[in-house]
DNA sequence: GATACAAGCTACAGCAGATAGAGGTTCAAG
DNA sequence: CTTGAACCTCTATCTGCTGTAGCTTGTATC
């Protein structure tokens, strides 16, 4: 029977965290001692290691809990799991592009500026004039 | 004088935005009409705009505060606002990095699976199993 | 058995950066 | 004067945790 702490140190996933996944659901209800405290078994250990693992891949906890399900009934096909990170792996690439964009813009902007005065500022100017971008760049979460 | 909805469609910025930035204090106080609406002058909707062009670039609302000072004191040296637009550019070019090490993972992931039963899927397995990455990525938010 | 103290517990607040809805009021056109 | 779009405030919600306060439990050592 492992205590949370060490589900913690094993998965390297922070306490509260580990805590917060079993209230939304994610992680079963850990069974308990005579004075409240959770205890675990292995699998509970291999589940929290896969929610950490998807995270680090940076599946969205929703993703996470289709997984998990599809893992959980080893009979279905495969094609679910596979368009989870087909998915996965569009919005990544998706984000880079984006990212890649603003990267350039934000490049110019820098190599401009010649440290003068803020009044002459490349940086600041490009800021206040939308028009001065070359690249296009509309939406902002992505 | 314009009224709220007006700044919102010439900056393509949600009417309750531009009452949340009112808030946490980006945006200047509005003056108001005798029944309570917010009226605004053509400045306000030129920081608007800065801000709402700052978010595109990815700038942080803090980042942002603090160009906008910079921007009210043309006297100042630019040096700031360069240094602020170099952080921005180094945040960007690192999560390109991290995003790019996901995407090799998650194209790995999908190119191996071949639509079997999810019992054999490399999908899952993969998650299941770290060791099985490649790459690392141990860093999550980023 | 007593004691110390690390590790556990619950409950709630807070972060960024908005966004949505309820329920009510104002403005401007016709 | 009436209509109705647009405005108002206030509160709740989202994602994915993280931190704190204040208390209890478990375990090792004496």
């Amino acid at each position: 029977m492992l205590a949370i702490g060490t589900l913690s140190r094993r998965t390297g996933t922070k306490v509260q965290t580990i805590r917060y996944y079993e209230q939304i659901g994610l992680m079963n209800e850990a069974g308990r001692t005579a004075g409240g405290q959770r205890r675990y078994f292995e699998k509970d250990l291999d589940r929290l290691a896969f929610i950490r693992h998807s995270r680090q891949l940076g599946f969205s906890l929703d993703s996470i809990r289709e997984l998990l399900d599809l893992s959980d009934n080893p009979s279905q096909s495969c094609a679910e799991a596979d368009s989870i990170a087909r998915r996965q792996l569009h919005q990544v690439e998706q984000r880079i592009k984006r990212l890649q964009a603003l990267k350039k813009e934000l490049k110019r902007m820098v190599a401009e500026c010649d440290g003068d005065s803020v009044a002459e500022c490349k940086v600041l100017e490009v800021l206040r004039d939308h028009a001065e971008c070359l690249t296009e760049h509309d939406e902002i979460g992505a």
